[in-house]
DNA sequence: GATTTTATGGAATAAAAATTCCAAAATACA
DNA sequence: TGTATTTTGGAATTTTTATTCCATAAAATC
């Protein structure tokens, strides 16, 4: 029987991230029989099998026994397939974000010293920034960052609404068109009167609706009246399943992580991606009018 | 016993990809009972886990039983769950190649011609963001931001300001500080009564300014002004040449970085330090409230 | 307000996957 | 060439994971 401080001091040290597993694997390769060097050679070659599949399916593709996979395992110190297998999903996830880890320890750090002394919170917050950043990536299809653009570049005039927390993303957004010469109007509610502002939008404008958790019911109704005056909704929103995506004709997503409990996170992702609009907005306009 | 022909069929009509699966649950949303809607959207905001977890503890995460995620996975066509969990993995995968792709292709183009670079740019704007939020972590130094918290934590108002670009960050920070409890008021330069706005201000207060280039007068002046009541000044700028930093008490700095000479990208950086301020304020007056 | 229908949770069961163990094969060594 | 040692494959077993089924709860319908 395996002692079992040993193994889990051993499994705990081995939870090595994947680059580092990889690395010792090389390293050991020539000191292996012959049938470990092939299973070596097919899990460098073949991480993401590795990490996804079960280990008779991998056992048939590398032509080999499970048994075998299992003796591999436990060679490089692991208490079984499983375990190894572990390690390399958490390098097919790290290659997504591989700052996931990073605030994972952070989070840990945190988790420990809870009264002490200022631990560097506005890393964390970098870090989240960072992630949302990323997955950014993901969450905006291109086609629709297309259409919105080609949306705004249509449109008479460009009204912005927002409220609330979402508010400075409208303000900013107004902001940048009116630089960029194309009419923009936004909808601010001064002195409670939004959906009087909203009465002036025509048939050939278009409304850009931005609207987060808890999605604010003025935001809402406004919307809902102007896409019954054929206006052309645009939404930013935080899920699919917002509720302002009843009457949007395009929609752009920013998925909303939130820390601590602490929402606005989406902040740097929303920024970027209004940046990004307006950009290529103003690329649109340029070569409209050369042309 | 199950017809095999048929549940195969179903299967792989079914076996559609992540895209039209996910497209497909959107859509069916509406008529789901709340059990498999609370479902439905922790699946499709965590699509790694579903991908990557064990049923339990996928269960457990979504806070359901294991049979609810069965029952899911059968009302959208799957022979069970693990059929289900097939296609998350896939949408994994196929995530990871695209965003590995997509690097790539952004590295070629970058290296290949600086200016004939074409769509999508919003890959630049997100790498220019995580540019300027790690850079963040350099020019912000922990002190500062310590004496930013504290002061805020004793003024008995916080009075925000900032004009034009710069605005949004002082409505954040509006919102966000009222939200905790903290007494603040926006100095909106609603009508243009900005300098008026500013008159309120007493001995005991703050005022957080915010100013980019161009800076506005305005603001320069009503800080001016503030300084000679003894209000304290907390700056948020972009460099210690700022001529905001003239009256300050303490400052913080955000440095602008451009993209194709466009601003804004410094956006994702003043967020996250919003951010945090916002939250170690709130940890630093529960704090002082539990003592 | 009673009755039918639908939804839900969880224990029992089935299925699948991983692991162990041992006999046989291959290799090394005398 | 025979013996000891290592390596290997695969059947048997154990463990884990997924699925089914049923009793109960909630909702809808009458």
């Amino acid at each position: 029987m395996v002692n079992y401080t040993e193994a889990f001091s051993n499994e705990s040290r081995l939870m090595e991230n994947f680059d580092q597993l990889q690395k010792r694997m090389r390293l050991e390769y020539p000191d292996l029989s012959p049938r470990l060097q092939h299973l070596l050679s097919f899990a460098i070659s073949h991480p993401q099998e590795m990490a996804l599949e079960t280990i008779s399916e991998i056992a048939q593709k590398a032509q080999a026994p499970p048994s075998s996979l299992v003796r591999f395992a436990k060679h490089f110190g692991f208490q079984g397939f499983s375990s190894m297998q572990k390690v390399f999903r958490s390098g097919l996830v790290s290659s997504i974000s591989n700052y996931r880890q990073r605030t994972r320890d952070l989070e840990k750090r945190l988790a420990e010293n809870q009264k002490g002394i200022t631990p560097p919170y506005l890393d964390y917050f970098i870090e989240g920034g960072i992630e949302s950043l990323n997955n950014l990536r993901q969450s905006v299809n291109e086609s629709d960052l297309k259409k919105v653009v080609e949306l705004l570049a249509e449109s008479k005039t460009v009204y912005l609404v927002a409220q609330r927390r979402s508010f400075p993303v409208a303000f900013y957004l107004h902001y940048a068109l009116s630089h960029l010469g194309k009419p923009a109007q936004l909808l601010d509610s001064l002195g409670g009167m939004l959906s009087e502002q909203g009465k002036v939008m025509k048939e050939g404008d278009a409304l850009f609706a931005v609207s987060f958790p808890p999605y604010a019911p003025e935001v809402l109704n406004l919307v809902k009246e102007a896409s019954l005056e054929n206006i052309k909704i645009i939404g930013l929103t935080d899920s699919p399943l917002s509720p302002l995506l009843n009457h949007t004709d395009v929609h752009l997503e920013v998925h909303e992580k939130d820390r601590f409990g602490f929402r606005g996170l989406s902040f740097p992702a929303m920024y970027c991606l209004a940046l990004c609009l307006v950009f290529e907005l103003g690329r649109l306009m340029d070569h409209q009018n050369g042309s």
